[in-house]
DNA sequence: TTAAACATGTAAGCTGTTACATGATTTA
DNA sequence: TAAATCATGTAACAGCTTACATGTTTAA
């Protein structure tokens, strides 16, 4: 499938950067659907070097060191163009630790399961709040072919997942503490 | 992390099951939030047998055909117990390949767009449709205390996130059809 | 001057997929 | 009797994480 691959030649189809810029993004939005470590990323530039669908030059920073600023060629345009159109069948759900442990709570006493429940809805919904701030910069939707109209559509995406998340959350701790009060009555 | 290993063990302290069968709970309820090969699948059997958090009797099928029916130990319920109390932080969003396509999605034209959401959207339709068929299994809330209750609330989840995802692809076509109006204008 | 951020890489190991490999039992 | 399902395993490879390794530049 080779999906990094084509967030890193998407990304700088945008525009040229170094390793280290494409490490930044995996920290902002891109994050809400992707994710690498600089190890990885590195590893995966030079291979896209070696197939030439990127090249690189080097820039002086200061007085020594040597970034490379990575760009596309037009043989990785053409690749990744071609991977967009891809309409590929639906894989299987993603998987998620968390739902592990809640498939198998009924080994846990009610107390532990809403102290978990409740963390994690401390979380999420914390990550929800910086969604909700990025979405600020955002006062209307961008037009269709600029840049910011992928942005704008992910982070959108990303909103009505952690609510979706955050409301399901809700309904457990609810059964929850219903059980909680029948036990005592 | 060795999410796999508490999987196996959370299901194995259900009921004694063989390799074959935990191979199939990841096709029904567990695939909504795991999933696993039956490669994986031997392999981590091994692993936890060696553990000494799994044992198996062979039983014979018609004349010949051995197989293995696991239990969970003593040991390997303290570990799981254990592991299902752990209250870890949330990591990085899930991975998402349709998402990176909309992400970059202004190299592509309105009509592949909406053709490519349309396709999604009738594809998690049809996911959805499938659990609400499991849903209607449930008259009510189960018992908290019984292993029907993860069922419950994962199929729940799962239906919400479905429904979420949907919403959100409705509102991408809505965009990409009103900026196609606006072009024939 | 020192801490944070910038910048790039390799190695070992774990996780997961695909393909290879074999054979028995059940149902139509 | 043929096809579907049951049943168990290994090997090679791809994807990803953690740790190792090094050094520069910028801002406080």
């Amino acid at each position: 499938m080779r999906v990094l691959k084509y967030a890193i030649l998407g990304l700088l189809n945008r525009h040229p950067m170094t390793g280290y810029d494409i490490g930044k993004e995996f920290n902002y939005e891109l994050a809400e659907f992707w994710h690498a470590k600089h190890s990885q990323i590195y590893t995966e530039l030079k291979k896209l070097h070696k197939e030439e669908l990127v090249t690189f030059d080097i820039e002086i920073s200061g007085d020594i060191l040597e970034k490379k600023q990575y760009s596309i060629t037009d043989k990785g345009r053409e690749d990744l163009i071609y991977w967009l159109h891809k309409d590929e069948l639906i894989g299987k759900t993603a998987k998620d630790v968390f739902r592990v442990r809640m498939y198998f709570c009924n080994f846990l006493d009610l107390d532990a399961r809403i102290g978990l429940l409740e963390s994690q809805k401390m979380q999420q919904t914390k990550r929800m709040n910086t969604l909700m701030k990025t979405a600020e910069q955002y006062p209307e939707v961008p037009l269709a072919d600029s840049d910011r109209f992928g942005d704008y559509i992910i982070l959108e995406g990303a909103i009505m997942r952690q609510k979706s998340i955050i409301a399901w959350l809700d309904k457990c701790i609810g059964y929850c503490q219903k059980a909680q009060e029948e036990k005592k009555a």
